[in-house]
DNA sequence: GTTTTGAAATGACTTTTGTCATATCTTTGA
DNA sequence: TCAAAGATATGACAAAAGTCATTTCAAAAC
């Protein structure tokens, strides 16, 4: 039997609203009370699919914490990972915003925390309160310039690019453990399915990439050495 | 000199209204009302640049009629194309909402007709108006689920298979002349960008496409002969 | 109508990436 | 602790796609 650590209690939506880059962040005292009566609380084990492409969504989840792969399944069932969900991020809001089936299954890496609210709540929240809304499409226009970059580089960049291109998102997106090692743990072939090419490229690059030291590797844990080479070889001037 | 035929004239937004896809779509008569003296209207020649990338746009644009393309520029200059804006579309929201710099740079394939309703109109109408809201996250969430198509295909498809997936958006997109030619013109090089790929690589497949007898060329014109193989070969089941 | 320019088409060749086979290393759980 | 399963690593080879050079064609411009 696998361990079991008990997972962090629900808390108030008041501190997801702590998040500047919360959908929630902003909200007024009351509206926050509102949802935090409509939501309900869920966990995720590690490896359980949260949502299914193809599904139709009943309402959203909030997560709370813990890692989220969110991927499309290509035509031989290969997972292309679109992006990776954490503490703060919505769940779901795209297909039901845009009353479409689920584009993206969603898979937790880790064990993880959610709130669920309703489709009927998630809507009142979003008529009462213009903020809500200002901050959905925020958000989703965020995330629809972020998906551009991706097209961009997946179409023009060479594997290793793209492959330093990830490391760097990998390392913002999660930082880093106090030995410096990136703080997600994904196998070769997870990243693979980001990069957007086959497991062996990966693993090649990557002892590539070591060689040349500007990484380190340890079993499934990476280490990021050197961020300017790794910008430097992705080709990301920003 | 080019040949410079007279451009629509203006109509009122009730007219772009009408589009079910429109953002504007199912407004009030009152609120329409306000956004047709809010806008002004500009026309663009072929080739002109309607947005820069990097840039921030003071407004947006409401497509009247017109073909214009979306695109983002790569490392080496080239041009990635990640979407065509046609009537009832909006450009330049993106950048807005998420107040972020233009993500992609914008121009018109076709003579275009266009309105401009600056920022401050913009969130008015934003405000004013939830159905609004709603239109915009319908359209913005819409346009992310497609954009994670797109990132599966680029990552998992060959080009033969891409291309005959392009083929057939641009045939749903644009439509067909009465000879049943796409009706839409693009270089090869153009299709190369959308696809993601080089320019001969493009050129050959749509030789090799044509030997097939599934699609017909005459210089730059483009017939899709037989849809169902089209989609055999790009894989989509749908 | 002819010239000029830019696209499209095609061949030869190179590079990149993917596939398959196999060996070695890590975890995980008994 | 050790065995088994699952990941990672590496080599050899094949396939896909890109690049460069050249020719043919089409569309503007004169």
């Amino acid at each position: 039997m696998p361990k079991k650590p008990k997972l962090e209690t629900p808390r108030h939506c008041e501190f997801c609203a702590q998040h500047p880059s919360s959908a929630f962040h902003g909200l007024g005292k009351e509206a926050l009370e509102d949802i935090s009566q409509l939501k309900t609380c869920v966990t995720f084990r590690k490896g359980q699919v949260i949502m299914h492409e193809g599904a139709r969504p009943q309402g959203v989840y909030c997560v709370h914490n813990g890692k989220i792969k969110l991927y499309t399944l290509g035509t031989e069932g290969k997972e292309q990972i679109i992006r990776f969900v954490t503490k703060g991020d919505l769940i779901g809001y795209r297909s039901i915003l845009s009353d479409e089936p689920i584009s993206a299954s969603a898979t937790a890496l880790e064990d993880t925390f959610a709130c669920y609210i309703p489709k009927s709540s998630f809507f009142k929240v979003i008529e009462d309160n213009p903020k809500f809304s200002l901050n959905l499409l925020h958000v989703s226009c965020h995330e629809l310039g972020e998906a551009g970059k991706m097209i961009t580089s997946l179409a023009q960049k060479s594997v290793k690019e793209r492959l330093a291109e990830i490391l760097l998102i990998l390392r913002s997106t999660f930082g880093e453990d106090e030995e410096g090692y990136l703080d997600i743990s994904l196998t070769r072939e997870e990243i693979a399915n980001m990069v957007g090419t086959a497991t062996e490229s990966v693993i090649r690059l990557i002892s590539e990439l070591k060689k040349e030291g500007h990484i380190d590797s340890k079993g499934k844990r990476i280490k990021v050495n050197d961020r300017r080479a790794l910008r430097q070889i992705a080709a990301v001037f920003e």
